[in-house]
RNA sequence: GGGCAGUUAGCUCAGUUGGAUAGAGCGUUGGCCUCCGGAGCCAAAGGCCACAGGUUCGAAUCCUGUACUGCCCA
């Protein structure tokens, strides 16, 4: 970060000198081949147009003008027109400093992107119908993770879970429980073709029997099944409450769909948008004029049967989302929900938002495996396996790096075998362990009595071979990292960054001595680095929420 | 029949939004300190970036078409 603005800075005020405007699409990045130097710009070949002059000669002028301005760099022009720039080995060893200065003032890695823009998150919101599944845990690692990277980066973040607690699914779960209530206590049961059959609906018809006997048949049907809905829901939202929490998964806000329905607010909604003309009665039911706004057509928004769709709570919802503030939105669904995404995208619009004030992130399905074996999921067969289960077999720290390292559009295959490995099949040991390393070594340098001292800058100009500028370069890359991550919604680059800086901080272990030197100042210089690495391997990992451990416990020999 | 996503090494996947000789891990083969933790390190082999066109100084990346795979909708 330090080092893309310093030169940024550099070539812009040589530009400006030459009455040149900055060209937007320029980059500035470390280049693929470490030969060429510490950062690449393609600057002179952007700005060649409008400066009136070949590619190579306006490189060849801002490098004399940077060079100037900054004694320490070097640059060269290389190939097409690029300028390769290189720092003083000074300027790495200072990333110590700002390292060690940033992570004890609120984080090393943060920025200002997104310069406190208010933005809101909403992921998991699983219909309270039965307990979390592992394709939820994808989402709920997803979400909870680019909640706290968008934090990192300016953001004003809020998080939320919108609670689907109004409808026919609910009605359905409070039938399922009615029935299994009816036949615990003998009565003649009919089972209807559509309903809940999984086990715990049985646990939940045994607990309200516990709590109110034979009662239930005491009062109307109709009565009796809404004790079992609420029930239902109650302690089905308790049970993913709990699991999110054991997966290190927070929300801020749980938003209940009921408040809106049932205070009225959807048919607010829905009369305002029949005002501006973009709903009309046809056929007895109401429908929202999505075609117009990008949609394959029209939608219901009021069955004729009276029925509110869950499409028209969504839109009151978003509606209630904007009306609180939020610049942007974001909506973490399953892959399955993908259709629904330009009638959202079209609500938006008739709210009179633009559409990128909305953006919509499609997680793929979760192929869960054992021992490369399917496991077979069915929700409403009561077949899965649940997001509980499969935290407690691998542990919270596993199943989180797992889904952090993919995509989140690429399909993800979730062996609860390979999970379990503690080997490079399963990176988050290796960067775990990365950071115990650093820290086993610091417990060893006090059993020997050696202090890493102040890290001012005399003792820092040792630190000059190749892998110690590398791990340098390489940390002072971590912002820009986080940034990058932020800006493309993109929580698995800071899971490749994590397992890139592992590796080169194992090469590097085994590479140079770091206590047994015999050289103090060296051995001090080196615990400095070292150090600084180890922080933000953590800083890293807590943005995955990933733990990082002072020392890695085998499991098995 | 429409729509969305995907296709990169034997396998699982990255590829910094159009840059220089396409990268990791696993697996395979061969090495490594009586040493700060070998859960590690070093090296080799392995590629028509699905296929065919197009856009430009330059394409794995953008556009069009085709073929497979998964999902959604009628």
């Amino acid at each position: 970060m330090r080092a893309i603005t310093h030169l940024r800075s550099l070539l812009s005020e040589a530009l400006a000198g030459m009455g040149i405007p900055w060209p937007e699409k320029t980059t500035i990045e470390p280049p693929r081949d470490a030969t060429f130097g510490d950062l690449a710009t393609n600057v002179a070949m952007m700005a060649a147009k409008a400066a009136g002059k070949k590619p190579r000669d306006l490189a060849e002028a801002l490098r004399q003008s940077i060079m100037a301005a900054d004694p320490g760099l070097t640059a060269e022009v290389a190939g097409p027109g690029f300028l390769n720039v290189t720092f003083p080995p000074a300027f790495w060893q200072a990333t110590i400093a700002d390292v060690l200065e940033k992570d004890a003032g609120g984080g090393y890695g943060r920025s200002d992107l997104g310069g406190g823009k208010k933005i809101q998150v909403e992921y998991v919101s699983a219909n309270p119908t039965g307990p979390l599944h592992i394709g939820h845990g994808r989402g709920a690692a997803l979400g909870d993770t680019l909640a706290r990277i968008l934090r990192a980066a300016g953001y004003d973040v809020s998080t939320e879970y919108y609670i689907n607690d109004a409808g026919r699914q609910m009605r359905l779960l409070g039938d399922s429980i009615w029935l299994r209530y009816r036949e615990l206590h003998g009565r003649d049961v009919v089972w209807p073709e559509d309903w809940y059959k999984g086990e715990y609906i049985i646990d939940l018809a045994r607990e309200l029997s516990d709590l109110h006997g034979a009662d239930l048949f005491s009062m109307p049907e109709e009565k009796a099944t809404a004790i079992c809905q609420t029930y239902g829901v109650d302690s089905i939202m308790a049970g993913i409450k709990k699991d999110l929490a054991d997966f290190r998964v927070s929300h801020e806000v749980w938003f209940s769909e009921k408040t809106l329905v049932s205070g009225g607010r959807v048919e607010t909604t829905l009369s305002d948008l029949k005002s501006r003309g973009l709903a009309y009665e046809k056929d007895g039911a109401l429908w929202f004029a999505s075609q117009n706004l990008g949609d394959d057509k029209d939608r219901v928004l009021r069955k004729s049967s009276g029925e509110l769709t869950y499409f028209a709570s969504d839109i009151c919802y978003h509606a209630d989302k904007f009306a609180r503030g939020f610049e942007v939105v974001v909506d973490i669904w399953g892959a399955d929900h993908h259709g629904y995404v330009p009638r959202m995208a079209a609500a938006v619009q008739a709210l009179g938002k633009s559409p990128d004030s909305l953006r919509v992130i499609l997680v793929q399905l979760v192929n869960l495996l054992r021992g490369g074996e399917q496991v077979a999921m069915s929700t409403r067969a009561g077949k899965f396996e649940t997001l509980a289960d499969v935290v407690a077999e691998v542990g919270a720290d596993a199943a989180r790096f797992m889904f952090l390292s993919r995509k989140s559009d690429s399909h993800l295959d979730f062996d609860l075998d390979l999970v379990k490995r503690q080997t490079m099949d399963n990176p988050v040991y290796y960067v775990q362990y990365a950071h115990a390393r650093v820290k086993s070594l610091f417990a060893k340098a006090t059993e020997r009595g050696i202090a890493a001292g102040t890290p001012d800058a005399a003792l820092l100009s040792r630190l000059v071979t190749p892998e110690d500028l590398g791990l340098l370069r390489q940390i002072e890359q971590f912002p820009d990292v986080v940034a990058t991550a932020a800006a493309t919604f993109s929580p698995h680059v800071i899971s490749y960054y994590l397992r890139d800086l592992a590796g080169r901080l194992h090469s590097y272990y085994a590479a140079h001595q770091v206590l047994a030197t015999g050289d103090e100042e060296l051995t001090r210089a080196r615990m400095h680095l070292l150090d600084a690495v180890a922080r933000v391997v953590r800083a890293g990992l807590a943005l995955l929420g990933v733990s990082a451990p002072e020392k890695m416990e085998r499991s098995e020999p």
